[in-house]
RNA sequence: UGUCCCGUGGUGUAAUGGUAGCACACCUGGUUUUGGUCCAGGCAGUCGGGGUUCGAAUCCCUGCGGGACAACCA
């Protein structure tokens, strides 16, 4: 179901394309790869980057590389190496895991290699040092309707050009004094043609590479050489980097690279409603205290959502589900919630617990007797078993489960009214109880013995079953519910983003568990019945003191039927 | 007002010149000890105009609409 097998095959223009250069022995074996720059943690843009780059390689029986491209060393951190590591790791465990490369790659090992591919470019005369500095190249590049003006630089020998590389590269010229231009056209109309840079000074220390570079190449010079350099055949990205594809291009066309060299494919970015997906807003909202981090369970990052709850199978199927075009699509977050849904509801067992407790009375129910009633784990698997539950006397229901003047579709508890407590009795709301405020606090019942494990052996019906935990036997537990983060479907739309940040994004209640829920451990997932699908935080829950995260809700139509 | 890319139900996506299908969402009804699940059904689409063809969502022209690009970021 999450995996691409046979009887689900994916069809989309870039697997077409796979295809047809496999038949035509363009390539020989098929290589794929993930290349993140490690400056934030990813997100489900990068999940459907993941499954693409992934899946391509497992259908082909290819591999698939994980590559950092870490060619910026003032915006990258050693943080964001181990997160996304483990993020694709996690993603991809028990589907496409034996398609990732053995080894970690590092553009920043190639610096050297790079290098002297540079160095050839210089020798080729189709590069150049410049001295222009940012402001001045502005006017020198020009704008898309109208040419560029030729660097004062671009005619030197390149002799000259080498010698002065060189010393860039023995860290005698300061930041932004010198840049390496390639030298292409000036007259395009695609501005990344007009002798963009490849290499520029920054006197950094890079995480990776140490204290070794003080000249760094910048990534349309980096990333096709790289791609090269492991032998990828696709290089598949988002459509942004369109526009760079005849750079990347004149990079393999004009230098020794192997044959056959890789090709770059552009397909659409991941656009959910709800939710901002660029690294910089999300980083916006890690500082700003939005968020507690960027593994907050309201993020749209992968740590994020492995917090929440989400299986990394029902990412991927969402990813599936999305397909992938060149449209630049919006997604309805529907289509994420479906995917956790239909799995959980396979697979979660099902408890009880009320998150907005109303003391119930059973009057005519002995004080002394406090039995055990059995349970259906799960309905959609009978393999999962039965467990037992206490009842007593004092019972928690859900506060909204009663109504003092409930309208007729209301099928719960209500003055005079009989409702199934699943897997127990019915029982009949007798009267209620009152504060000073007005406020119900409780509610007095009779039950009917008669009805043990919920049937009536007379066959009278009822229209409701509610739930329910015995007061006496209740497990207190703190319960985070989360809703979208944003009360816009697209946030970036409209001025900022921050404005539209919701503010019951998180609402954090103290629940009343049934006793076997004490001993859930992280990363287990149940369903409350009739409220949603939970798991106990795997930072904050402890067994003296659980926390549960809501994954997702059920869906929900009684609450369409109240809004009418 | 440059170059490139993209337009299929509300949303996303298939159909690769031959019956416009699927999923999500929404709406009915049925089943149900979860107002969940499940089952049955419904709503709803090829951006416009020309052309090629026996036949066009698909190919061509044109118009319209949307998007990308002007970091020493990736």
């Amino acid at each position: 179901m999450n995996n691409n097998t046979d009887d689900e095959r994916l069809n989309d223009f870039i697997r077409d394309r796979v295809e047809a250069d496999l038949a035509s022995k363009k390539y020989t074996s098929i290589v794929t790869r993930f290349p993140p720059e490690p400056n934030g943690y990813l997100h489900l843009g990068h999940a459907k980057s993941i499954c693409l780059n992934f899946g391509v390689a497992l259908e082909n029986s290819g591999t698939c590389n994980l590559r950092f491209d870490d060619t910026n060393p003032v915006k990258e951190d050693v943080e964001y190496v181990e997160s996304i590591t483990e993020d694709v790791k996690w993603l991809i465990d028990g589907w496409a895991d034996m398609v990732l490369s053995e080894k970690i790659y590092f553009a920043s090992e190639y610096f050297e290699q790079l290098y002297e591919y540079a160095v050839q470019l210089i020798k080729d005369n189709k590069a150049y040092v410049c001295e222009l500095r940012p402001e001045e190249w502005e006017e020198y590049r020009g704008v898309p309707e109208k040419p560029g003006k030729e660097s004062p630089g671009r005619d030197r020998s390149s002799e000259e050009n080498l010698d002065l590389f060189e010393r860039m590269r023995a860290g005698e010229f300061a930041d932004g004094e010198k840049t390496l231009r390639a030298k292409i056209d000036m007259n395009s109309p695609n501005l990344h043609m007009r002798d963009p840079v490849i290499y520029r000074i920054r006197h950094e220390e890079h995480h990776h590479a140490g204290d070794k570079w003080c000249i760094y190449p910048m990534y349309d010079f980096t990333h096709c050489l790289s791609d090269s350099i492991e032998g990828v055949s696709h290089s598949i990205c988002t459509l942004e980097f369109e526009v760079h594809r005849p750079l990347y291009d004149w990079v393999l066309d004009n230098l020794p690279v192997s044959q056959p060299r890789p090709f770059q494919h552009e397909f659409s970015r991941l656009n959910p409603t709800y939710m901002v997906m660029s690294k910089r807003k999300l980083l916006q909202l890690v500082e700003g205290g939005h968020v507690t981090g960027w593994d907050d369970p309201r993020m749209p990052t992968i740590a994020g959502y492995r917090r929440r709850g989400f299986t990394a199978s029902s990412i991927r199927r969402f990813c599936q589900d999305v397909g992938v075009t060149k449209y630049k699509a919006l997604t309805d977050v529907s289509l994420l919630e479906n995917s956790i849904r239909v799995e959980l509801n396979k697979t979660a067992e099902r408890r009880c617990a009320v998150l907005d407790p109303l003391e119930v009375i059973i009057d005519n129910y002995s004080d002394e007797v406090s039995e055990q009633l059995e349970a259906v784990n799960n309905p959609e698997d009978e393999s999962a078993g039965k467990r037992m539950v206490p009842f007593g006397r004092r019972l928690f229901i859900e506060r909204a489960d009663f109504m003092e003047d409930p309208p007729k579709k209301f099928f719960r508890l209500g003055p005079g009214r009989e409702v199934r407590l699943r897997y127990a009795y019915f029982i009949t709301c007798q009267s209620f109880e009152k504060d000073d405020e007005g406020n119900i606090i409780r509610l007095r019942c009779t039950y009917d013995p008669k009805t043990h494990g919920g049937n009536a052996p007379d066959g009278r019906k009822v229209k409701g079953t509610i739930h329910w935990v015995s007061a006496d036997h209740a497990v207190d537990a703190e319960v985070r519910l989360y809703d979208r983060l944003f009360t816009q479907e697209e946030p970036e739309s409209q001025g900022d983003f921050l404005d539209c940040i919701n503010p019951d994004s998180l609402n954090v209640v103290m629940g009343k568990l049934e006793p076997s829920l004490a001993e859930l451990s992280v990363g287990e997932r149940v369903q409350f019945e009739r409220l949603g699908y939970f798991t106990p935080d795997p930072k904050d829950s402890a067994s003296e003191k659980p926390v549960f995260n809501r994954i997702v809700g059920l869906r929900d139509s009684w609450a369409k039927i109240a809004k009418k």
